[in-house]
DNA sequence: TAAAAAAGCGGAAACATTACCGGAAGCGTT
DNA sequence: AACGCTTCCGGTAATGTTTCCGCTTTTTTA
């Protein structure tokens, strides 16, 4: 697998230095017009690519930026990473994965055994639970840029990427309302996370702009999983006061929102409306179809991922945060006739 | 990002050579046990991480190994990834991804830009109507070890991994035999695909031992999309004599053909039997829950990564074919009461 | 028109590691 | 006591590229 042809190899063919080779190749300052033109001809004519660890080791850099995130198997995170991969690959950058499983002691494992040489940067949604990210504060320290994408650490000072968590949520209520329903619950995710925190706001926002009643009971935090939403619906439904309507923090939990709907006999869209969040290709494969708020995946790793590279590439870049706005898709779930 | 502590630090520090240290740590021939000893702990106390770089430059290897695929969001191959993953982690190689949505062209683009210096092995599931692979068999030709997955290459003498596609559907067949349905149709994949072919196989080979009618109307070539699927299933129903049970060569126009049923009033299940092949997630949403071939989508991503890596450490490894069997998923689809 | 600056290029070191070769001990054998 | 084996280790070259420094040659400036 040793490389086939190599600047040497340019360099002996016009009878120049592999230095004045090296600068044409990157197009830097020193060298001529006329050199860099011959150069470059001649290493497309010899089919030449860059040995990626030759430069590495000269530059103390690679080519490769890492992903760590909790899972893969999963239509938004798979949909990110397709976004990720489109600017990647198009600026010559590899990916290499790591997926945590949505384990906090995976992820910190991850980050110790990480060969931080071999990475020119990471992109990374953080596990559920990781409260702590003085490991991610680590690396960070040491000079790895890091853009935060989705689950984001808050208390680290560099780029992050989201979707508007908030107005998501604050649309998605107001649809609700708009469709005649007045008892809206909210199925939260798990605590501590901010886009738990964000998404509850946007509701309770729209609730109190239209003067909606509120209660304690009506919103339940657990984990993202289906079932979860499945066993909070049987909590809301058992409770004083059932709703007539439920909002649920994705639509995992929204879908396992309708199973519990549907074992109790009650029809969805016109007993009780269900919005979810995400837009996984699951809520219009159920029945009734779900209406939710459809994430913006691909932008989200798309834009992590040019971020990222900015900070690579740019030694002193200011971080940013961007917030990408969802779309509500309205279906069958949440509609009363 | 230069590296924090190299062999010259544990070298230094032990008053013995480069080559010495470089020898201990990988534990080869020419080095006592006491001096390995020592080495290793103080490279452990230094906490000490090779640089991939370095050693990809002199021994003309990196620990990066690419995964070139037709798509990653998707359940089937992101749960393939997770195989994948889990042992190059453990192993400590990284995956780097390729995705082709499914087009030859990208899939070529690739092969050819390809920072062939850069990777130690491929590992690929091949485009829907790459029917043409010199593509592979030239950067084979060239000593890169590949292993195929799912969609193969069959033309090219290296490792794959399959999943029993033939007695998969053999036994979805029979299953739906077994529940008295007498008129069973196909819904097939494109044709060219091996999958599909043997799937379609499994399918003939069932009726026949059960001495089952056939007909060419019920064997239907198409897309794999759910689109398909529903379109093929009209097909079927308006076709002289409509069938009684539809297997589909996956999940996703098994939901389309559902879907097309639920459209003209037809009970599944009760009047006509589903059966798909993937285990795709959304089969337990949809209503009926759909029977299914679950494949071994997981194991496949670890098999096919083990061997790739036998392929990348062994010289003259041989190629395995190995095939890994799926297992039946009875649900309501394919019930008759 | 001489001096100063700029442009263009080459040489060599450096990056971290491995591979090859040679050599010094230490051992037993004759 | 000389010989030949092992065993263990060090020195050096090599991998492909970048970067720094310095040397010519050309252009600009005074």
């Amino acid at each position: 697998m040793a490389n086939l042809v190599t600047i040497k190899d340019i360099a002996r063919e016009l009878n120049i230095s592999v230095s004045t080779v090296s600068r044409a190749l990157r197009d830097t300052y020193d060298v001529s017009h006329d050199t860099r033109d011959k150069v470059l001809a001649t290493a497309a004519r010899l089919n030449y690519k860059p040995n990626y660890n030759a430069i590495g080791l000269a530059k103390g850099s690679t080519h490769n930026i890492g992903v760590i995130l909790p899972f893969i198997t999963n239509y938004y995170f798979s949909t990110v990473i397709t976004g990720i991969q489109e600017v990647a690959y198009s600026k010559g950058y590899n990916i290499v994965f790591f997926v945590t499983n949505d384990s906090p002691e995976r992820e910190v494992d991850i980050l110790e055994n990480l060969a931080i040489s071999s990475l020119d940067g990471l992109l990374v949604s953080i596990a559920t639970d990781s409260d702590a990210y003085e490991h991610f504060e680590l690396v960070h320290k040491e000079g790895m840029p890091i853009v935060f994408f989705d689950r984001v650490a808050n208390g680290i000072k560099t780029s992050k990427v989201m979707q508007d968590d908030y107005n998501g949520a604050f649309e998605a209520t107001e649809h609700l309302i708009a469709n005649g329903y007045t008892k809206i619950a909210h199925i939260a995710g798990p605590r501590g996370l901010s886009l738990t925190q964000k998404r509850l706001n946007g509701y309770l926002a729209a609730l109190q702009k239209h003067n909606m009643p509120t209660r304690e009971e009506w919103v339940i935090h657990s984990g993202f999983s289906q079932q979860c939403g499945e066993e909070d619906t049987y909590k809301l439904l058992d409770s004083e006061e059932a709703p007539d309507a439920i909002f649920a923090v994705n639509d995992r939990k929204a879908i396992g929102a309708m199973i519990a709907l549907k074992n109790r006999k009650i029809r969805i869209g016109k007993e009780v409306g269900v919005v979810g969040f995400t837009n996984d290709p699951a809520s219009t494969i159920i029945s009734p179809t779900l209406t939710t708020i459809a994430e913006p995946a691909f932008d989200v790793g798309k834009k992590s991922c040019e971020l990222l590279l900015k900070h690579i590439t740019k030694k002193h870049f200011q971080p940013e945060e961007v917030i990408l706005p969802g779309t509500l898709i309205v279906r069958e779930s949440s509609i009363r006739n």
